[in-house]
RNA sequence: GCGGGUGUGGCGAAAUUGGCAGACGCGUCAGUCUUAGAAGCUGAUACCAACCGGUGUGUAGGUUCAAGUCCUAUCACCCGCACCA
């Protein structure tokens, strides 16, 4: 029976051993293998943590055997949030919480047994190490890329700290969930958005999982298109706009801008309705995110008063709005809007009632009646006329005598003249009548392109859609031809869309139901002097082409993700090691200065307004100014949490140094990082991070990788029992100590990796653990069966090469379930022979023993096996015992299995057909039937279909 | 709204990429061992009819000799982003 003093006795001998020690420039091929360090909590390993670890540690096992020189290292990120709030409840150090905590989980750890290089650890919080995170804020700033600005930036009031975009998405604070709010505050920043490019371009050379790929992606959300100046009337001042439609410009009917927009300040003087302003200014400030993203669907603004912008084209005025669609926080803060082809300026328009002017039209080709080769061109302007009932809830249709064509009215516009004038011309002649209501544009337009048997041209018919209300029943007389060619119909809203044969004409009735909406679709470009005629993609170079040239605007790129606010407000950081001196500003310590360690307090509470606990320590805070010796005050914010984890790879390969922060030879053998495993909630916080500081460090010549992660996966969560994530407050933990202590470390190891894909969420189960209990007990009981003999079958021999196979590829496939589950079926084959030749159980034991090492290493001394498996040299599978001399192929008729047949391997399709068509059994379903086809799949299946 | 994922027995899940659906494990049932229990060992276990057979991979269609797998719609749930201009 397997039990722990197995895993004692194992670990002991491996901590004396140490061998899984990696070795600087060996000889061997490089294995680097990486899983994100944990953050030494109170609350201890998590078994989230043993499954997001025992990826990597299977493979880890199976590399060193198979001859890798394997670094797997481990340290802890320890800096954070929850170690100072347990200080500041209980007044222990943070240091003397941390050095707890890091001892507990590497008792933790090493219970579990994982192979990690223990002489390597890390610990962010040494000055050892911070030196060089300091170091690197250095550099940083040296280059530019840390700068220190007033913005509005998110803060939780519960944590009372600045957090990153990265720390609030969804407006909320990553720790403590509660609402972020917007403060202006004067903060460390870096520039990262420097670099969005170069993160977008790393992503072509990594092998990175597809959703990790595509988050990063949209994360970093690049979208291309044109900044636009568009100049404010009878001033020498002008609005910027960001767009990705510079094709739309001639459907601009109005501008909005973020309320907080610098220039309304600016332009105060001549605005008449400034204080309304301010005061929807005010409004839209106190709005959480929250609130203006999900309540605020009703769009809401105010209309600038006083100040008008100049098309830069067209030279007409256009109005300017506020709104809160629009925020100051991407591209410049306002728009050129655009209600017809962008579904928020629509919604803006139609309350606003702002005028809709359409410059996409729809392409549409008549598939019926398609345009024929050889034949003229026409182009045509045309309306199409819907024209309402004055009382009922109904609608004019033509049915046509001569064709098939059930639709709406519609006639050419004559030369000069207003299409309007001409639907009401059009709705009097061919239905006679003649009191209209009302006439209005649908903010929608489409070229009909057919073939016009009448005429014996293809026509190309530009299409303006008008909606004609009845006021009463006045009718004319219409005129005989009028009436030879078609009935006018009266179709209520259902019929409409039954009935109607012409596909333009029907999508009119569709949008005409809908109240309009915006085309959003490609089309070619209408009402839009030179780029008239063209497709979108098109138009969008020349209009850029365009502005470019008449110095109106410029080609763009613009990013969703936003520079990295780079402080907390928090004493168990690494501090900013920079000084604030009067005559010289921002001034960095030197090199030879650093580390800067945090002074030793004993009140770590932050300031109620977000002031760091660091700016009450006087004789920490004041000191020289490094460039010039009069007196200067300290940074008091210090690093965030993410600082120290954007490099801790690179100390694992030279934890030691004191001259650099690796020594770039050990950089150079060791990276890149080959593998990397660790959670989804990290893809767009550590990993952005980390691999913008590396891309850093390549930049100035630090690091030789571009970039620092080859291949990156993802384990997927643990649930509770329950099926529920896995929390303190549902009572649904499960504690790795309590599992390792009833059911040993291989238990645990087995089950983790056996629990379901490991990619995907899985439930926690309590039995499923002691069905892996079993499979190990089962292991250790071979010995029982063990025969020295060397007696071989052919079909031991074949389900030995099998699972040596299946396991070899599994593991390093990540399909763990699938690779324990063919080592249960080997052992099951096993238990039915009397007596099994130990050489079945040797191999079985090293390609179980990066699962289950302890259980392994046992059983390998039992059985008497030359030194340990540790030791040894994973097994090859000999392809050619995998082959059966004899298969049993499946015969279905029609599809469905009938009967089995075994035949000789050898055989070829056209024997096997032959036996087949022979085959006794076939003769009962041949009963009026005949064979029509027989299909054979050598190896696999046989289909003889009859009929 | 956009992007990604998942849907298969009572449960966790497999399925060489189009070729015998449900491997393996849990649970359940039966047998065996035992004074008895636990553990172990052996076997059965998708569903309906229980004789031939029929039905089954969220739903509805399609392609194919053959579909969990490919195509077209559609539903449900999960995750990420979100007034991204």
């Amino acid at each position: 029976m397997y039990s722990k003093e197995i895993d004692e006795k194992w670990q002991r001998i491996w901590e004396d051993k140490k061998p899984f020690r990696a070795e600087d420039f060996s000889n061997k091929e490089k294995f680097y293998a990486l899983i994100e360090f944990p953050y030494p909590s109170g609350v201890g390993l998590h078994v989230g943590h043993a499954r997001a670890f025992m990826g990597m540690e299977a493979i880890c096992r199976k590399k060193r055997l198979q001859g890798y020189n394997v670094l797997y290292p481990i340290g802890f990120d320890a800096f954070g949030l929850p170690t100072e709030n347990y200080a500041m409840k209980t007044g222990i150090h943070p240091r003397k919480v941390t050095d707890d905590n890091i001892a507990n989980f590497t008792k933790q750890l090493k219970s579990i047994g994982f192979s990690f290089d223990y002489d390597r650890v890390v610990d962010t919080t040494t000055p050892e190490y911070f030196k060089w995170t300091q170091w690197i804020f250095l550099k940083l700033f040296e280059k530019g890329l840390a700068y220190k600005e007033k913005t509005y930036v998110n803060y939780c009031p519960k944590c009372r700290v600045i957090l990153a975009n990265e720390e609030s998405q969804g407006g909320k604070c990553d720790r403590c969930d509660s609402q972020v709010i917007q403060k202006e505050k004067e903060v460390w920043m870096l520039k990262i958005t420097e670099y969005a490019d170069k993160l977008l371009e790393g992503l072509n050379e990594v092998d990175f999982m597809p959703r990790v790929r595509i988050e990063q992606e949209n994360w970093i959300g690049k979208s291309s298109g044109a900044q636009i100046k568009f100049n404010i009337k009878d001033t020498d001042r002008f609005i910027e706009v960001f767009t990705t439609r510079p094709d739309t410009i001639f459907g601009v009917t109005y501008m909005a801008l973020a309320p907080e927009h610098p220039i309304l300040d600016e332009l105060k003087d001549k605005i008449s309705n400034f204080d309304e302003l301010v005061e929807y200014r005010n409004k839209a400030n106190q709005k959480t995110e929250f609130e203006r993203v999900e309540l605020a669907k009703d769009k809401t603004g105010v209309l600038v008063k006083g100040i008008e912008v100049v098309h830069p084209i067209t030279g007409e005025l256009v109005p300017v709005w506020i709104t809160d669609y629009v925020m100051m926080g991407y591209g410049t803060g306002s728009i050129m809007a655009v209600p017809a082809h962008d579904t928020r300026d629509y919604e803006f328009a139609k309350k606003f009632g702002i005028n809709i002017k359409p410059v996409i039209a729809w392409d549409h080709l008549d598939v019926n009646n398609p345009p024929r080769e050889g034949k003229q061109n026409t182009d045509r302007q045309a309306v199409v006329v819907l024209v309402k009932h004055w009382s009922e809830d109904k609608y004019i249709c033509l049915k046509w005598k001569k064709q098939t064509w059930i639709d709406l009215i519609t006639g050419g516009i004559e030369e000069g003249e207003d299409p309007i004038l001409a639907a009401i011309r059009e709705v009097k002649e061919e239905t006679g009548y003649i009191n209209i209501k009302s006439a209005s544009y649908l903010p929608f337009e489409h070229i009909d392109r057919f073939f016009a048997a009448h005429k014996d041209v293809n026509r190309v018919v530009y299409q303006k859609n008008i909606v004609i209300e009845l006021e009463n029943g006045d009718c004319q007389e219409t005129s005989q031809d009028e009436k030879d060619q078609y009935d006018i119909l009266w179709l209520t809203k259902e019929e409409m869309l039954e009935q109607i044969n012409i596909d333009s004409h029907t999508y009119f009735f569709e949008v005409y139901l809908k109240d309009g909406e915006p085309w959003l679709k490609d089309g070619i470009l209408v009402n839009s002097g030179f780029l008239n005629g063209l497709d979108v993609e098109n138009a969008k170079k020349v209009a850029i082409e365009y502005l470019e040239k008449n110095n109106i605007g410029v080609a763009k790129n613009n990013y969703h993700m936003k520079d990295w606010a780079f402080a907390r407000q928090r004493y168990w950081g690494e501090p900013v090691p920079i000084v604030k001196c009067d005559d010289c500003g921002l001034v960095p310590l030197k090199e030879n200065d650093l580390p800067l360690t945090l002074p030793d307090v004993d009140n770590f509470i932050p300031g109620e307004d977000g002031e760091s606990p660091l700016a009450k320590i006087d004789s920490w805070v004041n000191t020289v100014c490094p460039c010039c010796g009069k007196p200067a005050k300290r940074e008091t914010d210090t690093m965030p949490q993410w600082a120290g984890s954007s490099w801790y790879f690179l100390r694992y390969i030279d934890p030691k140094n004191s001259e650099a922060l690796a020594d770039k030879d050990k950089l150079k053998y060791w990276l890149s990082v080959d593998w990397y495993n660790g959670g989804m909630e990290h893809v767009t916080r550590h990993l952005i991070y980390s691999r913008f500081w590396h891309r850093f460090l390549y930049d100035i010549g630090v690091v030789p990788t571009k970039e620092p992660y080859a291949k990156r996966t993802t384990q997927g969560l643990i649930l509770g029992p329950d099926g529920e994530k896995m929390s303190k407050s549902r009572g649904n933990v499960v504690n790795p100590d309590d599992i390792i202590n009833e059911y040993g470390a291989d238990t645990l190891r087995t089950y983790i990796l056996f629990i379901g894909e490991y990619s995907q969420s899985a439930p926690w189960s309590d039995n499923g653990v002691k069905g892996a209990k079993k499979f190990l007990d089962r292991v250790m009981r071979l010995d029982a069966k063990a025969a020295d003999e060397d007696i071989r079958s052919s079909m031991l021999d074949r389900e030995l090469n099998m699972v040596i196979k299946k396991v070899t590829l599994d593991i390093e496939d990540m399909k763990y379930n699938t690779a324990i589950a063919a080592m249960m079926s080997y052992v099951n084959v096993l238990y039915k022979e009397e007596k099994v030749s130990k050489v079945y159980i040797k191999p079985l034991l090293q390609i179980l023993n990066p699962i289950a090492p302890h259980v392994t290493e046992e059983l390998w001394e039992k059985l008497g096996f030359e030194g340990h498996v540790f030791e040894s040299v994973w097994p090859k599978y000999d392809e050619s015992k995998l082959e059966l001399d004899q298969i049993e192929l499946a015969v279905q008729i029609n599809g469905t299995v009938r009967f089995k047949l075994v035949v000789d391997s050898s055989l070829d399709e056209a024997s096997i057909e032959q036996i087949v068509r022979n085959d006794e059994r076939l003769k009962q379903y041949l009963v009026e039937k005949a064979i029509k086809k027989v299909i054979v799949i050598k190896s696999r299946i046989v289909n003889v279909v009859i009929g």
